[in-house]
DNA sequence: TATGAATGAGCGTTCATTCAT
DNA sequence: TATGAATGAACGCTCATTCAT
């Protein structure tokens, strides 16, 4: 089990082979329930190296989210090209993240639910990757309502909530798929696309609920 | 800190007393990082009292889960009124939702993050809460495609798939509001309602977005 | 289980009751793995009852030691009859030692294991009621010499250790006896007997081994 | 007290001083009452390293069980030389073990009192042992049936109800040895060989004691 | 570059015992 | 006569972390 003892490697290797045990053993366990010995045994190093290399737990969690969180930004950043238009760009985005996320189910695990769960220092370095995506789709969704429906006139704080239900509501999916059998990236991304572009549409369209228009 | 220490108290109201603790601790630090000790000093008791009345950190654990998730599910049942139209319902129901998690922060807490996050038996005794919502939900949109739009043909799977979109997002948007300072329970449930009511609408009238539309 | 829980007994019967309930438990799990509680339990009554009556988990593990302690010396003096021949009273009082101790096992588990097994205290009052027995079992021992083979010439040391290894071989015998299935007291009572008055009869005859008799 | 704080010491010698300990503590205080702190602290090493070595205190404990019981067996088997006549090699046995336990009471008190009462796994290890000797003790008597009587007619169950006598009495007589000041290991060899070799002569001549022989 | 040896501190759990009624 | 409520103290065990080489 684990990876194969392989001794004097250059420290960057060693490095990534230390990170890759402790996004599997962080992500099936969670933080507190992870433990050195564990990660220490999966990378096939003595503990001492560990720590010699990355410090302390803490640190090790921390080098762990950024590497994945960079990733997982990468991932998406890559698939989308400029040259298309907004809905195409927002589904390409939407079918890497789902699929990044469906090839990396510990990392997603760490990134969504234990990062967030254990300390404010590592909520942080999440919420940081989040903003990014947030923004990103932010932008999509303000370009969007100018080419496919003409209408400019979205406020700003409206863009960004629905940025942030439209984000929310990835995540969300991202780990109902992965603890679902048989649901490809990209039915996930297509119940998504096919729900979000719809909402956007009609909304642009000037045809929202408001509590008001019900009966009392 | 904590509760003051008062003795000889009957053993229902301990009881309330530690659990009380407990949903405050667990929400705050997870299982694995929230201690017996902790839990009792804040319950204003010694631990083996705990011991003696909730069995073990499992069983305690379980017992928080299954209090929490009772209230949250009578407080989005009271508010629904069966003699209103499906958008009011929907939108008291989650006025209701947003509310109580606003109002729990910690009880949600542990039901969304950490409950979910720590083994199997626990998970489950979630899932099966969350089952009722999304079975309440999934029959209140089909009710809605009828009702609102006169358009009875969205298929079952279509609507399951609404439903947990929808109740996903509810989720999310739970937690990130709790994270996110001035952020009032009615904007949130607005914030959804619109986003879910549009979109909705836009699906009954047969509008829907598909990758094949998109130019290669 | 247990006894069943009857209400305001006098004083005297609560005793009995818990006493029983003791010797069960110490019996069978020893005296650190007794709990207070269990024993409480098995007696159908609140814990605190038994440290009213007993005082502590000590001076109960004492008073069962001395019930039943009697108990043995008692069931053994008994069925020695005294107008009998020495080779006699020793068949009788073998047989009612094993009976009883058939018939008692875990307080004898009590008497010979545990007791001599948990401190200075208990071992002591254990010994006292061997004691009594060897005392017993030198002066049959002394008078068959005279009794049956005329030889008075035994001396009095010697005759000490016949007595301790008779009583020691008894003690190892009734153990065994206990945990061996289909074993009854009859059968114990003569593989003993017989081995003894034989011995006894050789030595009494001046037939005896030591080591000088031997080729070095 | 205890052992002199060594640092750094290799495993194998690590793991017999915490043996050594165990072997003073459990013989003392018995499995239960033994803690885990005391062995460590005796041993001159931290908890934790303890637990590094010998995983458990049940694993602990019945390591010392096999590691004792073997010196023992070794001592007796050692002790014992296949060219003498059977009653120099009963008596070479007997010697070798009582020398073994009053060298060693805290291994005896061990195998003889604590093994054998908590627990059927521990018994049953302790079982195996007392097994190897019985049997040993067997045919020891069977060929001193021949050499010294030539009386081969000696049935087989009375040979093995002997050998179990014999083997009980022996165990007692060690403990009661060690119990009891000024008493040599050769005396109590004597003691009992002296008795065993006399009564297994008089049997050998057909001589024995019934009840029925009794007068009623 | 790499590790065997070692520990301080803490956690979940249990138990004998007492208090107030 | 009898008990529900409560705890101080310990115990088995684990873990992140360091030292010496």
């Amino acid at each position: 089990m684990g990876v194969v003892k392989t001794k004097r490697m250059p420290r960057a290797v060693r490095e990534q082979q230390m990170l890759d045990a402790a996004v599997r053993i962080f992500g099936q366990r969670g933080y507190m329930a992870a433990s050195m010995d564990d990660i220490a045994e999966l990378a096939g190093v003595s503990k001492p190296l560990v720590y010699l290399y990355l410090n302390s737990k803490d640190d090790l969690f921390s080098a762990v989210i950024r590497r994945e969180a960079a990733a997982l930004t990468e991932a998406v950043r890559e698939a989308v090209r400029l040259d298309q238009p907004a809905d195409r760009r927002l589904w390409d985005g939407l079918l890497a993240f789902f699929t990044h996320t469906a090839q990396h189910p510990d990392a997603w695990s760490v990134l969504h639910l234990h990062a967030r769960t254990h300390g404010e220092r590592f909520a942080a370095e999440v919420t940081e990757m989040r903003r990014d995506i947030v923004t990103f789709v932010t932008r999509l969704v303000a370009v969007a309502a100018r080419e496919a429906h003409g209408n400019p006139a979205l406020a700003d704080e409206e863009v960004a909530g629905l940025a942030e239900a439209l984000v929310g509501a990835a995540e969300s999916l991202a780990t109902w798929a992965n603890a679902t059998e048989g649901v490809t990236a990209r039915q996930t991304a297509a119940t998504l696309m096919n729900f979000a572009w719809s909402g956007l549409g009609n909304l642009m369209s000037g045809n929202r609920w408001t509590p008001s228009t019900a009966r009392p």
